[in-house]
DNA sequence: ACCATTCTGGAATGCTCGTTCCTATATGCC
DNA sequence: GGCATATAGGAACGAGCATTCCAGAATGGT
């Protein structure tokens, strides 16, 4: 091989991925994203495929990174109703930040799932990890006592999927973000 | 006047309603909605204007639907826990009736609030009611000694509203009814 | 019987889209 | 210096799209 490549691969995806997250898939044309990854055509099709392979590598990133991100902060030993609390704010104050374009997950899962199996998929895959991490890091706070041994921890990491999911439309169209913060915060009332 | 209109226009509107619904609107195609509407492009538009007043249309409708219905739901007397129970109960069997199309305004708020401002508008203008509702609902509950005094009525019924929010997107994707029934009552405990 | 109105569907328009092909130009390794 | 690769962008293609125009047939009230 002889010349390299002259944009970074992960940066533009990222790129590419904020633009979907914010216009959605139909609504974002392959000329918008020459246009605002500043990368001509050719390339983009001959680094990421066509546009709806690139919107799964992305959608895929973005999945991937959440789980990671996710997987940390659970990993935290702090009472359980502290860390719940500070991961909410977090996801809050990250979400709103550049004009609350919500989640790419929610968004997908609203336009694409009943269109497209392999977005399907990944969406429903991405609901079980994330239950299934709620599911160990609540089982983990009953264990220590700080949830009543009469609460279920799987029906309680659903519940607690099913108020992001809210939360990331409420981001999305409605965008108030202390209005979140309250929900959030009275959510956490089930552990009680 | 001399002929008259062979379909009723508010029938087509329905079901005109329900292909936007399972489908979105960018994802409805004219030809898709003259094809299962069984009516010919030219009477939809001298009917209905364009595809964008077509689905405004639709969705103005849907909204005043369900308004109407909650209204008519809130208005029991019955106790607020009971009352709530059957309410999410019955939406949830509604929604996942055909396939789990969810909820159109929900639908609505992540496809189109970025892009057109007057569907922006309803939803917001939609939300704020709903909440309104709720709120008056709950503040008579809390009156009646059913809801503690403590509790801000507001934030109750934003709570609440947010939760609906996420069954609908859950209900889309994942359309699971026994779990969206189980985080529907477990919500119930932001009352206690 | 007449006429306004409606329904139907073909045809055409003009636009946007995703995608491919092609050519010209730049770049770095051997 | 040359060769493989990367970039850039013009051109074209074929498809789908929303929308408009139009002409023919149906329909019902007066």
């Amino acid at each position: 091989m002889s010349r390299v490549k002259e944009f970074d691969e992960t940066e533009v995806l990222d790129q590419a991925l904020e633009l979907f997250r914010a216009r959605g898939f139909k609504h974002t044309s392959f000329a918008d994203l020459v246009e605002v990854l500043g990368v001509s055509r050719q390339s983009l099709y001959d680094t990421y495929g066509d546009k709806q392979a690139l919107y799964q590598t992305a959608l895929k990133r973005y999945l991937d990174r959440g789980l990671d991100m996710m997987r940390r902060k659970l990993e935290d030993t702090a009472p359980i109703r502290e860390l719940l609390t500070d991961l909410f704010d977090g996801m809050i104050e990250g979400q709103c930040a550049n004009g609350s374009p919500g989640c790419l997950m929610v968004n997908s899962m609203v336009e694409m799932s009943p269109h497209d199996a392999d977005t399907r998929a990944l969406a429903q895959t991405h609901a079980r990890e994330l239950e299934g991490l709620f599911t160990s890091r609540l089982s983990a706070a009953q264990r220590k006592g700080e949830i009543a041994k009469s609460k279920d921890p799987v029906a309680l990491a659903r519940y607690f999927y099913h108020t992001i999911l809210g939360l990331a439309v409420a981001s999305r169209a409605l965008g108030a973000k202390e209005n979140l913060r309250q929900t959030a915060h009275l959510s956490l009332q089930v552990l009680d």
